[in-house]
RNA sequence: GCCGGAGUAGCUCAGCUGGUAGAGCGCGUCCCUUGUAAGGACGAUGUCGUGGGUUCGAGUCCCACCUCCGGCUCCA
């Protein structure tokens, strides 16, 4: 047989030659720094027959940063990790052990709990197990054998997973550790170069709450020191942009034990969030939305009706009444309710559809304790939202200009979220053939417009599925943003009809939809993505200026007057001019004006954020200010139908 | 909610095996009168998360709770 190498040359090989036989074939040296072979464009374990006539490529211990490279030293650093583990705890089970982005984890069922502590002692296990030097054999064997092993074992989750698992059954050895493993895995431990144990969690077997808890143990493992190293101080770098931090720093919000959850906005923060609101209004005023507001205080019967007691009542804030003690009212957890309701207050005619309905109140969800995360997963919840109610007909025009609409804010924010679409939950209400119809309807929106997206099996909400927006926060965690939700079952459940041209009473569909999401969500992905440095037209702070001495006081005040309507401080404090500069750009101010004898209207200091200097006119720095509003530079949606 | 960790001045943190608290930044007063990332002197910081307990004595040890952090689960 013959195999083709990446520089098109073909190699011969005996039939049932492996991926370690065509890199010996090539040279001595390569077969030692091999890792794994790109078979066909599939990675394949070295130990495993190629095929025939395809093209390989094999990738050794200079392919560092490929990240199949890396995945196979990670998953084979978890089964070390795993080794050492058995080895130091006595009685231990072991259940799953894959690569991660950034690492790998093993899970374990400890007879004692460890802790931290605990890491560092297995930490230097598998480094001595590194030193040693390890060697990994494949084997394949039969499902009975596996299972015969593995009960004898006494391992029951390998057991649990031989049953379960698909195709032929494949196991890894090294050392003294046999799993369950469909690979690839490296020759052996030499290619480690560096390995960390990263952190100790608590994780459901098979990410089921209601199965045993098991110990996660997490870590990561490079082809070289200085790639772990670098990996740290791009960590210690995230962290530095963690929007907890920033906010703390740049006066923004805070949160308080006093109302867990629900931050504190402070007045530098209400400037982004009133900026972000003026946002709100404007775009949907241009796009026919109408504004309105409904109660945050709703009776029980209320949420039966809506479907949301039976799946969030231990969700929802409770409220008591001092007089009616039989009637519970709840904080409402979110618009739609009373949105339907007052759709429901008047006869409506198809001649008035679609009715967007837009408002942005306060929401509440009592969350559970370990969801919280600074302003990414709150209590107190400000949606920008709408429900749109339409007939079937408009339904796909409606969703467009969801999508357009979307588009348009995120690129003014130069955000790139991604889109999922989430399809019907286990737990829900309507027939099939309603869902068949609206996850259809919204399938067919995105690839209309040409929108790339992931299926989120069953993720949808229990009244309809939706597309999401998720954007990625400084340390890696996905969070839902935008949400455009179609739903066939709310307008039936609180009776909601229309009259159509057939003088015939129809049902509504809703479209409901929040693009930015929640306000606190946003502003938090906001402020990690500028790393606190926000664009002019969000600053809170958008101009500073500093009198060198006391004598130019009064111009400088008089400069900020004449600077009007931008938010302007004056920085007279008794500080050297060095001091305060400084001080601006540690609060990440666009610009900072400089004041003294050799300053006049007709020529300014201006200094930009990050260093960069200029002698503008008052006239030349007011017009340069009023290119960076985004809505005077008149943008218009980006995808229009 | 679950596993692990943490809570000391406004912020970042130190405080060894129990003897009633410190640093830097910030803040205040004064001096300096400033030219593109830290001028100087002096001064005040505080229910050591909360409530119990052990002890002659608890920031330090024990218990409960609250909040936060890293994960898991959840997220209308």
């Amino acid at each position: 047989m013959q195999v083709t190498l990446p520089d098109g040359k073909a190699l011969e090989l005996p039939d049932g030659a492996t991926g370690l036989d065509a890199a010996r074939a090539i040279g001595p040296k390569l077969a030692e720094q091999a890792v794994l072979v790109r078979a066909d464009g599939r990675v394949q374990d070295l130990r495993l027959p190629l095929a025939d006539g395809e093209p390989i490529q094999i990738l050794t211990t200079r392919d560092k940063d490929d990240p199949d490279a890396l995945y196979v030293l990670r998953h084979s650093s978890a089964h070390l990790l795993a080794e050492a583990v058995r080895r130091l705890y006595p009685g231990v089970k072991v259940a799953i052990g894959p690569p991660i982005e950034n690492g790998f984890y093993y899970d374990f069922d400890f007879p004692e709990p460890i802790t931290e502590a605990d890491l560092e002692k297995i930490e230097a296990e598998v480094k001595r197990e590194i030193s040693d030097g390890r060697e990994w054999s494949r084997e394949e064997i039969s499902r009975d054998d596996a299972r015969t092993r593995f009960e004898a074992e006494q391992e029951p989750y390998k057991v649990e997973l031989v049953d379960t698992a698909q195709g032929d059954i494949s196991l890894y050895t090294q050392g003294d550790f046999t799993d369950l493993c469909r690979g690839p895995h490296l020759q052996n431990a030499k290619p480690i170069k560096a390995f960390k144990l990263t952190g100790l969690a608590g994780a459901y077997w098979r990410g089921d709450e209601h199965n045993k808890q098991l110990t996660r143990i997490y870590g990561t493992a490079f082809y070289t020191q200085d790639d772990l190293d670098a990996y740290l101080a791009r960590l210690e770098e995230a962290r530095r942009r963690d929007h907890r931090r920033l906010g703390v720093q740049l006066d923004l919000f805070h949160l308080s034990e006093h109302s867990p959850g629900s931050p504190f906005w402070h007045p530098k923060g209400m400037v982004i969030w009133n900026t972000l609101e003026e946002l709100r209004k404007r775009e949907n005023r241009r796009r026919g939305y109408v504004e309105v507001k409904t109660p945050l205080l709703y009776d029980e019967q209320t949420y039966e009706t809506s479907g949301h007691l039976a799946n969030y009542e231990d969700n929802i804030f409770w409220v008591q009444s001092h007089e009616q003690h039989d009637r519970r009212f709840a904080l409402k957890p979110m618009n739609c309710p009373g949105h339907m309701i007052l759709f429901g207050s008047q006869l409506r005619s198809y001649r008035e559809l679609p009715f967007r309905f837009a408002e942005s109140s306060t929401l509440h969800r009592d969350e559970i304790t370990g969801a919280l995360h600074g302003l990414l997963r709150v209590k107190h919840i400000t949606q920008d939202d709408a429900h749109i109610f339409c007939s079937r007909e408009q339904i796909e025009e409606e969703i467009f200009g969801c999508l357009d609409f979307a588009y348009y804010l995120y690129e003014l924010f130069d955000l790139e979220a991604r889109f999922e679409l989430s399809t019907r939950p286990e737990k829900r209400v309507g027939t099939d053939e309603e869902w068949d119809f609206t996850e259809g309807a919204l399938r067919s929106a995105l690839e209309r417009r040409g929108i790339e997206y992931v299926v989120n099996e069953g993720d949808g909400a229990f009244y309809g599925p939706k597309i999401d927006l998720h954007m990625t926060d400084v340390l890696g965690r996905s969070w839902q943003m935008g949400t455009i939700q179609l739903d066939a079952q709310m307008p039936q459940r609180f009776g909601l009809t229309f009259m159509g041209a057939d003088n015939e009473e129809h049902v509504p569909y809703v479209i409901h939809r929040a693009l930015l999401g929640s306000l606190e969500r946003f502003i938090g992905i906001l402020t990690e993505h500028y790393g606190g440095a926000f664009p002019f037209w969000i600053a809170p702070v958008q101009v500073r200026i500093l009198p060198v001495g006391e004598d130019h006081r009064e111009a400088a005040h008089d400069l900020a007057a004449r600077l009007v309507p931008y938010r302007v401080e004056v920085d007279d404090s008794a500080e050297t001019v060095g001091k305060r500069i400084r001080n601006s750009e540690i609060e990440k101010i666009p610009f900072t004006v400089v004041y003294g004898d050799a300053e006049s209207d007709d020529s300014l200091a201006v200094r930009e954020r990050g260093g960069g200097q200029s002698n503008p006119s008052l006239s030349e720095f007011r017009d340069r200010l009023a290119t960076l509003l985004p809505w005077q530079a008149g943008a218009e949606p980006s995808l229009t139908s």
